[in-house]
DNA sequence: AGGCTTTTGTGAACGTGTGCACAAAGCTGA
DNA sequence: TCAGCTTTGTGCACACGTTCACAAAAGCCT
């Protein structure tokens, strides 16, 4: 389940406050879900509550922990080290918990060869050397949108099954390959929708903007061109 | 709908390309989804199709671009100029549809007065002053986890009621306010949960590891002590 | 020891979202 | 004008996730 990193968040913090026990009730509401949810995804993992008191904080963050595989370390390559590449490499959140940035890539002769975390960027030409060499099983990809299709298909042809992707693009993979995307303008969009939602008594656009009717549409245009239509 | 944005950005892809018009099967292949799917999240905004052609791919974007609530601008804000916040700044995503980072704030005066991306970094003192004044509708939280609630509170207290959260906290907030988090260790977590999944036939850890035994637990241990076993 | 309280684990109802499949609609060409 | 082809819009069934509600279990207090 995609819950489990949450409520094991939600244990650590518990634990580091030294709490011995917590019920489904206080637990879910510090991870924000409803009680009989969580119950339901911890009981999917086994018993592991004891009735009338709730669950040993210590025991569920270590089998949430087993469950999720961070009793393992997992290389990660970020290929990729523009402005958000660069903030990954120094992000401190991926060492906390099983990962562990093990390389650093760019197409960038430039870029590459340069120190950034402690480590040197390598050029995209050793690519499945590197993965190879250090057993990479996630590749973070922060390149342009248009050159993520390609280093996401040497990912996977280098033998990679687990991809996080901030481009902004739907990549294509192979049966049996895992994608996340994370992507920052499509946030962004969902937040402007409701939030005109939410002022939707000011008066509505138009339906039909001269500049956007289907009849004798330019078709040829070179586009980019959305209508700027500004409504009033 | 949470898929019109990634209809869009298809759309507009096909748009640059100067195609005309787009058949459901082939937008719905773009954007990686089910064009059955795709057809009734566009009935929702209308019937804006045309049987046996298709959809007028410039037409759909100004539809969907409105329905976004895309022709207006957006100012947002960015507080937390650490590594993300940085990276944010600098990044062109943003202003590419209607969002426009309308301020940077940091708590720290050092970083206050700093430019970056062409703007200076204002104080935390500020911002109430900052929201009014530039009518900033969207808060981006990029701050470390422990001040995240706290300036989650002042931007809601401030008037906003859209907030993009990076920080790795459940933010509660009053009904009406909406908040989209994300968050890379989850993301990590997910990806690494499936990875194990795939390998499965390696030994599997045991149950019961003695350094996670629930009985007799230390209780008051100041944690953060993730059991380190390691299965073989 | 036994009843009382607390809390888990889960059966069952509910709502939502997904996908199939088809009729209605529009275009094209003769 | 009309037949035939293409593609939309949508009714319907299904599967999934969510929530309620409650019985079973465990601890505690007298």
């Amino acid at each position: 389940m995609a819950r489990l990193p949450l409520y094991l968040r939600a244990l650590s913090a518990l634990s580091e406050r030294g709490v011995p026990t917590v019920s489904s009730e206080e637990l879910a509401a510090a991870a924000g879900v409803n009680s009989a949810k969580l119950r339901k995804d911890l009981s999917y993992l086994g018993s592991y509550g004891t009735r009338g008191v709730g669950y040993d904080v210590e025991y569920l963050v270590y089998q949430i922990s087993r469950e999720l595989g961070l009793t393992q370390d997992w290389p990660v390559a970020i290929i990729g080290i523009g402005n958000l590449g660069h903030a990954l490499a120094n992000y401190g959140g991926f060492a906390s918990r099983g990962f562990r940035v093990a390389a650093l890539l760019d197409a960038d002769r430039a870029v590459a060869g340069q120190r950034i975390a402690g480590m040197v960027v390598r050029h995209m030409d050793d690519l499945e050397q590197i993965v190879r060499d250090d057993h990479v099983s996630i590749g973070v990809i922060t390149t342009p949108a248009p050159a993520a299709q390609g280093v996401c298909d040497r990912l996977v042809a280098a033998g990679i099954t687990s991809i996080l992707n901030f481009a902004p693009t739907v990549l294509s993979v192979p049966e049996g390959v895992d994608v996340r995307k994370v992507d920052l303008s499509i946030e962004l969009q969902i937040l402007a929708f409701h939030e005109q939602r939410k002022s939707a008594v000011d008066p509505a656009a138009p339906d039909l903007p001269a500049a956007a009717q289907p009849a004798a549409s330019p078709a040829g245009g070179p586009a980019g061109d959305l209508p700027e239509v500004m409504p009033a």
